[in-house]
RNA sequence: GGUCGGUUCGUCUAACGGUUAGGACACAAGAUUUUCAUUCUUGUAAUAGGAGUUCGAUUCUCCUACCGACUACCA
């Protein structure tokens, strides 16, 4: 029969949640959601020296971000401020938890039985050489142009319990902590592997080491026999995970071989290395701090050195973005749709379609991934999120058709939320700067807000005494602007002819734009110097949103405003 | 140094052993526009090198080069 898909995520708490990691998460959620299985979280803290408080937090704080949420190794512990539920790590048995715990360093005491085991089976032995023997051995060896390695050879001529004495390592296990179980790699055997991505493999077992499985002095197993035995126990099928593990695979079939557990051993996929988007060498923190993008899921600020490593979602990527472009790093589906959600990605995601070789990372892509989403949001969903930014600008609320509105008309001109903002504020404030609201703009602006090099170009005195006649016209004409009124609003839209099936606002626009450019054809004016002396005018620059766009939000009165403090200041 | 893995446009990548080697990002040019952006059209650009197998190799084999990971009582 075959056995549930259970795969596992089990990231180290040593620091922030790397993006590497991240999609090795993400590729392991997407696999047991296809296959019906289980996505289960473990945290691998055997490295007591390693430890960094608020790393495990931070894991289970980014993995909800992108929704990737772990259906065992956690629990539902009351709410977020923002109302999502805020999970821990389970610590006991419950049903959809029936690992407990799911922390190692909690699982301590299970791990000597198995080491003991193997030493029993003769697949393991005692070593009592201290760290210190053993660095200086491995000093002298390259001193010699030699590389030192506790293996079949060498540990014939070692302190372990092959050549000591039964009585004296009785005596040395009893009487001292500072011994190891070491994994006794048997001589002049072939090990042949699988790999779900590349395929078969094979090492010999006379190039690998005597690795250390268990630690005397903090009762602590190493990452090798936890991780063997907390995924035969959790009854892993599939061990996802980096590439950096693929040289102690076959340590790792040599341990579920002396185990025993060959029936159960998991399938192995190894996912390659993310690459700096310059030079050599894998993916690190320092590449985001130069290159100028973040490396971290979440900002993250070391608790030691308060040294802040900005995040994606800080910077103002859209979850569903960030996922996409770990999803595309390393994977593709073999079409060309490239844009995905994380539902869409469950039944196409596959493992044999994931590259084998390192990718380097590119920012501009990411970018690109994050405007397709911006632009898949309805001009509501941005609106809401634009509001507080609106809010904490202006200190006026402002109505959510005027925001959506405006969202309607600037989303295609931003690749990220928070460049909302920058783009439709002369819709909000004056020239003259954030003190002056839309409705209260004053006239005297001062020149300094203005471009300098827009008004030397714009500011002729042809130009201005063009601009105010049309200054003129505007006071003595009638045109619609914005109005959050409904009733007129669709007085306007039935005044229409039954085949204009215009939205309002376009209705306005072409009745701004009418009178404008109307007027600036009968004087056979350029077209282009006028309308940039009034965006100047309305925007303190000549790049940007249309001039009947602008007129129609800001309204007659503060258009009005605004041309007779362009015309006063420049 | 040793072991293992990798190598297609600048980047991410596609291509039953048979394609004018395709797409996307970026870049460039043109069109549209009252500016900028958007949009549309077009363009530049790649099989690391060398042998071999084959009628035919990006694809299979070997060698070389380069890149990377690992080489801890870290994970």
């Amino acid at each position: 029969m075959a056995r549930q898909t259970r795969v596992r995520f089990a990231p180290s708490p040593t620091g922030p949640l790397h993006m590497g990691g991240v999609r090795t998460a993400l590729y392991n959620y997407l696999f047991a959601k296809q296959n019906n299985g289980k996505f289960i979280l473990r945290i691998e803290d055997t490295d007591s020296q390693r430890f960094v408080p608020g790393a495990e937090a931070y894991i289970l704080e980014a993995l909800q971000w992108c929704g990737i949420v772990p259906d065992e190794g956690i629990v539902q512990q009351g709410v977020n401020e923002d109302g999502t539920p805020h999970f821990v790590l389970a610590e006991e048995k419950s049903e959809t938890n029936p690992h407990a715990p799911y922390r190692q360093s909690q699982r301590k005491p299970l791990y000597r039985q198995y080491a003991e085991e193997l030493v029993s089976k003769g697949f393991a032995y005692y070593a009592f050489d201290s760290a210190e023997e053993l660095n200086q051995k491995r000093a002298e060896a390259e001193a010699a142009k030699q590389t030192f390695i506790y293996n079949y050879e060498s540990r014939k001529q070692l302190r372990n319990s092959l050549t000591l004495s039964k009585e004296e390592t009785e005596r040395l296990i009893n009487t001292t902590n500072n011994w190891t179980i070491r994994f006794k790699i048997p001589e002049n055997e072939t090990v042949k592997m699988n790999d779900l991505i590349r395929g078969e493999m094979e090492v010999e077992t006379n190039t690998l080491d005597d690795k250390v499985l268990w630690k005397a002095a903090d009762q602590l197993p190493t990452y090798h026999l936890a991780n063997i035995v907390d995924d035969h126990l959790m009854e892993i099928t599939e061990v996802i995970r980096g590439a950096e593990w693929l040289p102690s695979l076959p340590l790792h079939y040599l341990l579920y071989k002396a185990f025993g557990w060959e029936d159960t051993m998991p399938r192995f996929a190894h996912l390659s290395l993310l690459l700096k988007p310059d030079g050599k060498g894998k993916l690190s923190k320092r590449d985001g701090d130069r290159l100028g993008f973040p490396v971290f899921p979440l900002k993250w600020v070391n608790p030691e050195t308060q040294e802040v490593s900005r995040g994606y979602r800080e910077d103002g990527y859209y979850p569903e973005a960030f996922v996409n472009l770990l999803a595309l790093l390393g994977w593709n589906p073999g079409t060309e749709q490239e844009i995905f959600t994380l539902e869409e990605l469950i039944p196409i995601f596959s493992l044999d379609r994931v590259i084998k070789s390192g990718a380097k990372f590119n920012v501009e892509k990411a970018k690109w991934f994050n405007e397709q989403f911006l632009r898949r949001r309805t001009a509501a969903q941005l609106a809401k999120e634009f509001a507080p930014t609106v809010k904490e600008k202006t200190g006026r609320d402002y109505s959510q058709l005027f925001l959506e509105e405006v969202c309607t008309l600037i989303k295609e001109r931003a690749h990220f939320p928070t460049e909302l903002w920058d783009i439709s504020k002369a819709l909000f404030l004056c020239p003259a700067g954030a003190a002056q609201v839309t409705a209260a703009a004053r006239p005297e602006i001062p020149v300094a807000v203005y471009d300098l090099n827009d008004v030397k170009k714009f500011c002729t005195e042809e130009n201005k005494a063009h601009v105010a006649e049309l200054l003129n016209l505007i006071k003595e004409s009638n045109f619609p602007t914005f109005t959050d009124n409904q009733q007129e609003r669709n007085a306007l839209l039935s005044s229409q002819p039954a085949d204009a099936a215009a939205t309002y606002k376009e209705l306005c626009c072409s009745k701004i734009e009418e009178l404008l450019t109307g007027y600036i054809k009968a004087k056979e004016w350029k077209m282009g110097q006028i309308m940039n002396t009034l965006r100047l005018f309305f925007t303190g620059n000549t790049r940007g949103l249309g001039i009947s766009d602008i007129i129609y939000f800001i309204g007659k009165e503060c258009t009005i405003k605004r041309i007779e403090a362009g015309l006063k200041a420049c």
